[in-house]
DNA sequence: TGCTAAACGGAGCGCTACACTCCGTTTATG
DNA sequence: CATAAACGGAGTGTAGCGCTCCGTTTAGCA
């Protein structure tokens, strides 16, 4: 493979990352062509089709996060600390566009990555069931759904590094709630 | 204006609500019909456009939310009740809606309800300035990005009713993060 | 420095899906 | 029962989008 061919491919794919955060939705293949600055030909060269195209683009962001996590794990002891830095992968890695480019739940495609982020997860919950830093009635549903909605974009015409920024910064104190010091009360209906 | 139509009417301002919530975007004109159960015909005799239908929507949810707002402000006392039944509020009302039709926030559109929303989160953070029940560097910002971001569906595949029993758990937790007494720290770099 | 296979660009084609119209039919209401 | 008001939905025009095709450019090698 030439080495430009090489190069291109990944603009692409950081080009389609980029846009789909931008944007909140699937770009279209012209746009993402014209974001890497490339021929729409250089595209469907590369990729059969535009659907590839974004499963590439999920597929990458999701290894990443999981094998993130796997680090994290190796190496951090405590469980708050754990769930923190793995979300903060997970936003960092952009896994906002796993979620725009396949918004159902029924994640049948990867089964390999399923396995090992359900490893991940399961881990990061059994660990707060000894040091129970975090309130423990956690779940691994609620580690998904939360890294859903922080890792989302607003959608409301920010650049990513904003919206990532702000992102992070409420991730922050979702966290801060879920410390099992926090005075939390049962809040009843109003 | 005959009985049957002014029901009619209410019930494609209510299909369009359900459906934004439940897709996560603009539906389209024959799917907002088909689910208020009446014909393509009937809609654009209620609407000049599509658009002007999302607009009404949007609109009518905002007026809404703000009207419930008020009436916290008025029979609420402490700032962190009073901000936990406004968000929960906007949530209930579906202010998701807003952000999915107006996904920029130029809110040149509506400038009376935009002046009594800003007195309204205004009033909120002032309020906390007396009583300190919240973290002080809350701010106004604050609550509208995190309003728009518990009340955006997860468009995952989920139910409306799903979708804001989820949103309501993890705001709960958000504003527990909020609260002046959680044992924050300063996280710093990864 | 030339040669060639590999890679690129982008005009254009075909098609889908969507907004909206139009008119014959139905229905509320006095 | 009369009639104006309201409805239904097949059909039309179109805009935008995925993808192809082929003439042009370029990397890499001897």
């Amino acid at each position: 493979m030439r080495a430009d061919a090489r190069q291109n491919r990944q603009r692409l794919l950081d080009a389609t990352a980029e846009l789909v955060l931008e944007a909140g939705g699937e770009p279209t293949s012209d746009a993402i062509a014209e974001r890497a600055g490339l021929g729409i030909g250089t595209l469907y060269r590369h990729f059969p089709d535009r659907q590839s195209l974004l499963h590439a683009v999920a597929r990458h962001v999701l290894e990443r996060t999981i094998a993130d996590g796997e680090a994290i794990i190796a190496t951090t002891t405590t469980s708050d600390e754990a769930v923190r830095r793995y979300m903060h992968a997970a936003i960092d890695h952009g896994i906002g566009v796993v979620n725009m480019i396949h918004p159902l739940l029924d994640d049948a495609d990867w089964p390999d990555l399923r396995a090992r982020a359900e490893a991940v997860l399961t881990t990061l919950i059994e660990r707060n069931r000894y040091d129970r830093l975090l309130r423990e009635d956690l779940s691994v549903g609620d580690i998904v759904f939360a890294t859903i909605r922080f890792g989302r974009p607003l959608a409301i015409g920010l650049s990513p590094a904003e919206d990532r920024e702000i992102a992070r910064r409420q991730l922050d104190r979702y966290l801060d709630g879920l410390l099992a010091a926090t005075p939390y009360r049962e809040h009843t209906a109003p």
